[in-house]
DNA sequence: ATTTCGTAAAATTTCGAGATTTATATATAT
DNA sequence: ATATATATAAATCTCGAAATTTTACGAAAT
């Protein structure tokens, strides 16, 4: 088996949920020994990541995890509520009963998770879970809409938007509002309503945009 | 100076403008010779490549050039109406007076290419500068649009339609309603109109939406 | 005739070392 | 003291070959 696959999925989930520093370096002769694999193999792991968006590569001056940035932040966010908006419209025209039913399962798991945080003093042991459980409910939302290349193309913008977000420290940005914002969208969404979905989820992102959510 | 990068520039404008059969394989063992490099060299290229879409990796079977599929073509085709209608109707907002005189430019030029194209019987020598010019035009269309990730992710989309639509055989669908449609959507974003603009690059692309136009 | 199995050939993946480039530290000059 | 030049160290890039996996071919069995 390639681990040359797992080293690139490994490091990627590292690099969204903040296993490294903002702007570190990613050495591969030092990443190796975690992996038990030759430099060349880390490396090549790296410059598919770095295609992707979430790392930086100068040439001959290496690979390092991008810095954070308004700006970005501001772009993916805005490519976000693009992206999601047209896939669960097309999600809503083509889903189903079948879509409904996975897109108010996932909404039930995230839901009790975010109650479970909003509760808690310390939701650190949660983050990965809540994660995972965003993820999927964003990506259940658009995944009807026919189109695999528009949701792969989300699915880079939403890693890259993490990425930019989240933190060592583990504040991950999460709001009490975002169990409000999620359940009006599962609404509209089962609602049929296109319009007030798309609108749900640009008033579900708008505080991105503004470019506040970077600072501290 | 890192060759590496010259490569992967090289099989990129190959792959695009099919300097390759569809489906056919790519043997970084063959291509190491062409570049006069090792085989590891041509698989990096080819590796970052696979992540922008133009080259189909498998995993311990190499790598293919992607086949033609009319479903492809036409998430590709609705991405494309869907990035370019928002990167325009942004740099209509904010590109003022330079943006306007750059995309004038872009079209009088693309259009000067067009006419020649339509006049003459066998455009084959032409082709490569309609492309260029073409390409250029559509990004100049986006250019002000002040999101670098939405120009970035248009550039690859419009790499992957183009791929699929052109073939070895030098036809590469140009119609002479295409001087008419780009004519029309430079009219629309000079006169400022949003709405236009978005309507007339859809009807420009509409008819790579239905799946004829890889028949043939 | 079709399938199954085993062997040989070909292609892919991984590796570690050598060549090249950049970064760091030290010395010299202004 | 600052700036420039030089030497040393460190990191990156490239390579060709070894190890692994897939594919191709043909023999034996159903």
């Amino acid at each position: 088996m390639p681990q040359d696959i797992d080293i690139y999925q490994v490091l990627k989930k590292r690099l969204i949920t903040n296993g490294f520093q903002h702007g570190a370096k990613l050495r591969a002769e030092v990443l190796r020994t975690e992996f038990g694999c030759s430099a060349s193999t880390v490396r090549e792991a790296l410059f598919r990541l770095s295609t992707v968006g979430l790392v930086d590569f100068l040439e001959q001056r290496g690979f390092r995890v991008p810095n954070r940035s308004a700006e970005k932040l501001i772009e993916l966010t805005h490519l976000r509520v693009l992206l999601e908006g047209e896939g669960s419209v097309l999600s809503i025209r083509k889903g189903g009963i079948a879509w409904e039913a996975r897109l108010a399962a996932a909404h039930h798991k995230l839901s009790h998770i975010e109650k479970r945080i909003h509760a808690q003093d310390d939701p650190t042991d949660l983050i990965d879970i809540w994660f995972t459980s965003e993820n999927e409910f964003h990506q259940t939302l658009i995944s009807a809409c026919g189109s695999e290349t528009l949701k792969q193309m989300h699915g880079r913008i939403y890693a890259q938007f993490r990425q930019q977000l989240m933190v060592a420290d583990m504040r991950f940005n999460f709001i009490s509002e975002n169990i409000e914002h999620h359940a009006s969208i599962l609404e509209a969404a089962l609602a049929g309503d296109e319009e007030l979905t798309k609108a749900r989820i640009h008033h579900h992102l708008a505080r991105h945009l503004t470019g506040e959510t970077l600072d501290g």
